[in-house]
DNA sequence: AATATTTAAGATAAATTTGTCCTAAATAAA
DNA sequence: TTTATTTAGGACAAATTTATCTTAAATATT
């Protein structure tokens, strides 16, 4: 469904908010461990993050990353999807074809574009409040 | 949403499916021109869903795939789908998560969950026959 | 029986995705 | 100003997916 570099993403994102939310940075050590996913790699999936104001970075000794409460409550979890795997999930082909709509479908086309938008439906009503409230409380885990 | 083997497969099968709609078998080459998929690449995905009886297949000359009445009529997209790329589409965590439930979800979970069921439902409901019959009619491509 | 045609299947190659490593740039604190 | 710490970003490596190539096995036809 996501790419690996949308699942690290997310689930940075969400950990980076549930920090902030108790005033402090997270640093990519801090969010590797905590949301089981590869530093590095997630580190460069926030630098991209970062560059679309999704999230925020601070260089330097007390740098890391945090988010706003005015971000988390604004940020979809659409516009991170989108900005990491871009928008074929919510336009593309259910068989790959380039093209493909109401008027020269593919066979899948007519159910396939219903399930598409309930996906676009779901991550568009989802803010990363939302999620980062859940963990935050408890009722939810990023590592298992 | 699915592999390119996924995908190519799903092509086949559906015009393999038109062509014994008209008493044809369909070789190898002429499934790759008329769903515009890789010969060679489709030609494994067929091997695994002969394997599995979605299709039959025939070697020599007058050979190829084909499928019977029944055989459409039967075999779900879900089937295939579950063939070739598993079952993580529909029991899998949305955030990758090797394990993820009701009783320790991840923050996606609840909002996912609802998604693949609908993704699983459609799948399950819709059978080769009723998107063969659509691209038989000429109401459907699986080129562009 | 010989031949031509087709799928089966393993080896290999190309492309993409995922992940790591290293150096530079920024910056807070001593 | 020096140092330590952190993100930024490019190069590189590993793993996976996608695709091709080649030979073997099956089989209809002559």
């Amino acid at each position: 469904m996501f790419s690996k570099a949308c699942e690290h993403g997310i689930k940075a994102i969400i950990y980076i908010a549930t920090q902030s939310l108790q005033g402090q940075r997270a640093k990519i050590g801090d969010v590797a461990i905590n949301s089981g996913s590869p530093g590095a790699f997630t580190a460069k999936v926030l630098g991209t993050l970062t560059k679309y104001n999704i999230v925020n970075s601070y260089t330097g000794p007390t740098g890391g990353f945090d988010m706003s409460v005015k971000q988390m409550r604004q940020i979809r979890m659409s516009d991170i999807v989108k900005i990491i795997d871009g928008d074929n999930i919510y336009n593309g082909c259910g068989l790959g074809l380039s093209e493909c709509n109401e008027s020269k479908p593919c066979p899948m086309h007519d159910k396939f574009s219903k399930v598409r938008a309930g996906i676009k439906d779901m991550l568009t009503k989802t803010t990363v409040y939302d999620l980062a409230k859940g963990l935050h409380e408890g009722k939810t885990v990023l590592i298992r």
